[in-house]
DNA sequence: AATGAATGAGACTTCATTCAT
DNA sequence: AATGAATGAAGTCTCATTCAT
């Protein structure tokens, strides 16, 4: 789209900027998020401290970016993945798609979603929430999905339950199998919506 | 039962660990649950950091205790409460109590109930997932609950589901009425349950 | 001696020292100096901290006795136990207790001699060193131990190399048998002083 | 060796690290092991207790570099000056040695090695016992010293003997002449060993 | 663009000692 | 004589951030 080709010098900034991402990413989800600290990122990306702020204002600018990717790769895989026949059956596959993304965030990644002090970037569900509201509609045109309450107020209860399991999943520490569990519950929760 | 009666030492003793039990409490709700140090508490206690080690091992003791009482106040409060005929009744009447609960106690309280560090507290839904179990054993007998899901399971899906919903009010720091939302949410899928 | 009998409350007062006493030697043996802390040794003794300070005025005074109490039970012991014939053996045999002394004192507390903050206490060493100037003293006058040095020089010389043998013990935790280490030492070492 | 030269940051750089170090050695020979604290370090080095622990990974970290650097001085000192011509006179001259590298360190700094807090510390003398025992096994080959016991046991012997003696001088706060009273008693237990 | 040395406030915890009861 | 609640200074260590080079 007429993009200037970027010079060798903006290629590997931009590539040391993921490389501390990744650090990050990659520590948070082996220690967690309190032992998330700055000297240990820089020292993960080969980078130093100095460099590190020079890429990201602050420890919270690197959590934001963490978020932003994660909601941004959430929501263009699920778009283009859903198959099913019925809305309905749409719906809990949405969630499959739900269980399965945070099983490969890893427990640590899935848990900071829950920390109050991440609330500033739980922005993030909007997106993923338009697109369970369209979906809800689309079922609700198609006489597939009870029309006695609208669409918002449904995507939104379907979307707490759903945050419910996961973070019962991640109090147990990922041990057992969240995408079978979020199968079953939503399936239960999805029966009552039926029309 | 013939107990001695406490000399004017013991009760301000009992009075002092009150008061830092109570400090502790008033910082958690005001600040949050990360911003809950020793001297802070101590401070607003009144006493010296010492004396809050005279009575708590560690700070974590005193979180353990505020979590612990909060439970024990739960339970019992409950428990001499449910009045309704039916037990599905009973079952939203008993999540009526969870939320007005969990309103009473505050949105930053109830924030660091799902932070993940708190984890090693949350022994503490134990007894009152119990009380819910006993609640839907006795509506199987009664054949007011359908019988292709055992108890454990079906609280277990309860609870993960009022969880989610106090999460998200939470979220939207406790700006609606959780226990509307509540009775609402649960109402439906108690409704899915009976047999 | 004319002594009055002790009322029945100085008996209990001695009792009480003699429990704080014990109290604070079991636990320098088993936690050793840096552990012993006022509370613990009250706890143990089942007494007050308040009543501790009524018996000894500081921590200090508690060790001051310890130490007292140790040497004092040595040097009597001691004293009435060389049974050899000749002086040279009579060395070593003093030599002998010196070792089974430490043992049964406890690699902790042995430990302790070798703090520099105990130097204070160490005038403890006085009596036992001139209970072995006395013996050198016989053994020179009976031509059994050679007169190129005087006894001081002598007795010190030795004490200088059974202390250097205990702390390597105390090094090593105590995992090797001191008394016979000693015992075959101090051997060589009084073969040297023979005439 | 083709090293490219220090900038001069790196070498500010190293110029703090020593600095810190050398605060630690003067307070452990003003004040003791015992007094040795951070905060007085950082102090005493103009520098942020955080530039400290930039440095030394912990406290003991510093104490750990403090004895290692005295054992590799002792060794490299004394390998290449031993110039007696029997091994008898060459063993009385290390611990000559021995001595005079005690007097340089200091009474505090020695004393500090008879802390049993620094057990830990104490595989220090492992080379400088190696040393002795090459030493030893020479003279056996030669025919200058006995036979019947191993070079490990006589090193052992020896080593320990002079750490009583060390122990007794700092005991008496130096106030006597170490390397007189080294050489004369060593010289008397070395004349126990000569075939 | 990059380094990493340096800062320093602030966290938790320990413990000898005092003193009102 | 006895209690044990209360003190508070002192200790070690962490870490986001800054800035001279």
């Amino acid at each position: 789209m007429g993009k200037k080709p970027l010079t060798r010098r903006q290629e590997k900034a931009i590539e040391t900027k993921n490389r501390i991402y990744n650090a990050a990413i990659d520590i948070m989800d082996k220690k967690g998020f309190e032992k998330l600290t700055i000297v240990d990122i820089s020292k993960k990306a080969n980078v130093s401290v100095g460099a590190l702020y020079h890429y990201f204002k602050s420890k919270n600018d690197i959590l934001a970016e963490i978020f932003r990717k994660a909601d941004e790769y959430f929501s263009t895989e699920v778009i283009s993945s859903l198959n099913k026949a019925s809305v309905p059956d749409q719906i809990v596959e949405y969630f499959d798609h739900y269980a399965k993304f945070n099983v490969a965030s890893g427990v640590e990644m899935t848990q900071q979603l829950f920390n109050p002090k991440i609330k500033f970037f739980i922005k993030k569900s909007r997106p993923m929430l338009t697109l369970l509201q369209d979906l809800i509609r689309k079922g609700q045109e198609k006489k597939e999905i009870r029309m006695d309450t609208d669409p918002e107020e449904l995507a939104r209860f379907l979307f707490v339950m759903a945050r419910g399991i996961v973070f019962e999943w991640s109090l147990h520490e990922g041990r057992y199998d969240l995408e079978a569990t979020m199968h079953k519950y939503i399936g239960i929760l999805v029966s009552t919506l039926r029309s």
